[in-house]
DNA sequence: CATGAATGAGAATTCATTCAT
DNA sequence: TATGAATGAATTCTCATTCAT
């Protein structure tokens, strides 16, 4: 309200330039933290590796948790671009490779916050991204690049297989992954023999998301069973 | 550290009864806990569990971090023994498949301590459980029922594939792993195009580990090196 | 378990001597500490006052509320006693006066947290003391030495009110409710003129313990938002 | 600390009319946010209410303890007003009760902050107050309304007894108070037996005033102390 | 030797107060 | 001058580890 208030869109109140800085760097901080010690890091070495006291970062972020759902949801745009990317792409075959590739970078990249990645909320960006990835998919079946028992729970897992490899090598091989990933779409060329185990379905997607949620909320309440009032 | 602490060699120590039957007990409590809960549970809970004081627990294993240890070395042996069991398969082919999806079983039911079961330490265990695998492989590759281009390295790294899919999706749906398996099987068929990116050097692998085992320790030490002179 | 546990009633686990004398002296130095400070007091200096680190007093009492509680709870005792002792009067009319004296010096002894003396909770407690209470002001009106028109609300209004002096006179004159009480006793003389505004009801009496103890637990509640995870 | 800062004396530095708008606007949220929550509630709600930034709300009021004592000084003047109506009445015998309803009144509708209203500071608004209800108090004793073995310094804890009914009750029965207040004019009436318990003496009430006022701000140094020092 | 009580650093979060914009 | 962002000590509570009983 001081008149230096950078207004983007108008409607929605913005953050002054120097909130705004701080916000960036705490983000940033967080990220690079998050990759480096896991998610358990203490909020006071983001706060010191962001230069600003705990309080500024809870005036950002009025829950560690909401900090780490925010380094998710970029995580989450990322992929979206990704997918979006990928969806212009000529080659539908090349489409979706280029999608698992580029999803691969980015958990690679954000390898630190992969536990938190897959869980639920998020709703509407998760959305726009399962139907890219829908797309992709079909599209790719659609010219005979990839089997047609495949479905998008499929990917969905394809996703999460990388993310186990990348969890374990990112540190010492930045590439590994990528001779991974190449065994993976070789798995996806059509195939006589149909797979024998059905895949996950839309709703167990969806609770395993829940569950993982759930855990960690649950393991929040056991912790914050007083830190309720306070600290702790 | 290998489980069978009540030895039978002569001028080795070994543990009154009731003393292994304890370690026992308290080994077996820690496993279902940290399935249950992960390796985050409180000793307390171990203890109780296990229907000791945490000063026996502490006895017996006098760090948790050696408890953790204790426990992932049982689900090691458990390795070991499926790549034994593999071993003496009539069919190569079948061979590797089926410690392949051992070890899924195996990461399944201690889906708990997956994020430790990849860390250094254990080099005896680990280096059996090595010749067996590369054992594996090799007679699979001599049937041609695998791509000659795959080594050891590209086995650990399924593994680590088999660990993601596992984690995400164990508490939702058992067997989502297998259909995963399923792929991962197809993508080891012999293959006229060769796999672009380098495999994993064995020197990464255990680097990949130790800096793992780094990060822990790290994390140990924050905690924990203030931990060593907590207690009064 | 150990063999020195100090069993008093057959089937109630009890404390080992040594932690019944340190929750001996939690409870003391807490009593002390709300006393001085009031119950905001930080538990750092309850457990430092009373010798013990605050991992020792989280063991006895998992919550400062509990610990609040236990405090009040002694309070309560010492009501009932009191009420209990009022009741073996000879004299229906001294019965009644000793009690509020009996209260009052109680009050005067635990001034510090009289705040919370008269929230919900300890519903037992009460109900006994409320039955000794109800006793002792029927025995003195079939007496005729309480104005008929009196119920057992007014009596508990009127504890309400030698709290509030000896809340503002403790530390300054400590008989100072002594000659608060004489008048509150010449009030409740027969009298012809009968009181014209109606007395609390019995559920307006519980309303006011409710309320009191939802808007502390309600502050609890806007300060462990996260609290709950801790501090605060 | 009047209230009525605007000055018409030339010479004393007059606010602003806005700044004096502001002022204003503060008291009033500060005074509405104590009677709702309490003392305990935070300058920033109290600033968002007024309409205005903590800056401003620091510019008016250096201290959060400096507000409240506005705040009180407000309700000291309602007193002040009060007892010079009071002061009016014809009868001397309802002119006391009258003043003694009135402060009952004033203290449910203030009862966020009764904590502080009692404390030292204020000394010439109390000292008027004083001065008036020594007047009423004489003046009904020589109409033979009141017993004559009552002090000024017996009013002052009539008073207080009034708040501790009030603190009890004013969340769930307004009137409650007022049947109590019954009782106590009751006790006033004159009676042969005299009070046997000394009255407090002028020196006592200001040194229990003092005490409260010590208490606290020994909570603020803890407090504040530090918090001098908080900021950056 | 077993037990579980004690320890205290550390974690998340709040809030009075200061200061850049 | 007004604003609200920044500060950081303090608070409540946890948990690996030690030690008296």
């Amino acid at each position: 309200m001081t008149g230096d208030d950078v207004l983007i869109e108008p409607g929605v109140p913005t953050l002054r330039r120097d909130a705004a800085r701080n916000r960036d760097k705490i983000l940033a901080a967080a990220r690079a933290t998050f990759d480096q010690e896991g998610v358990d890091a203490g909020v006071e070495v983001i706060a010191k590796r962001a230069g600003v006291g705990v309080g500024t970062l809870y005036r950002r972020f009025p829950t560690k948790e909401l900090l780490i759902e925010a380094v998710v949801d970029e995580v989450l745009h990322a992929l979206l671009d990704a997918a979006t990317e990928a969806l212009g792409h000529a080659s539908p075959a090349d489409g979706l490779a280029n999608y698992l590739r580029a999803v691969g970078q980015v958990q690679f990249e954000h390898s630190g916050c992969l536990t938190r990645l897959w869980t639920s909320g998020h709703t509407e960006i998760r959305s726009d991204i399962e139907r890219s990835t829908r797309e992709l998919l079909v599209r790719a079946q659609a010219v005979g690049a990839v089997r047609s028992d495949l479905v998008y729970e499929d990917v969905v897992v394809l996703v999460w297989s990388l993310r186990g490899v990348i969890e374990a090598t990112s540190t010492v091989s930045p590439d590994a992954w990528l001779r991974h990933l190449e065994l993976l779409l070789a798995s996806l060329a059509p195939d006589d023999k149909p797979l024998r185990h059905p895949p996950l379905t839309k709703s167990q997607i969806e609770a395993a998301k829940a569950v993982v949620a759930l855990e960690s909320s649950a393991r929040r309440e056991t912790d914050g069973g007083a830190g309720a009032d306070r600290g702790g």
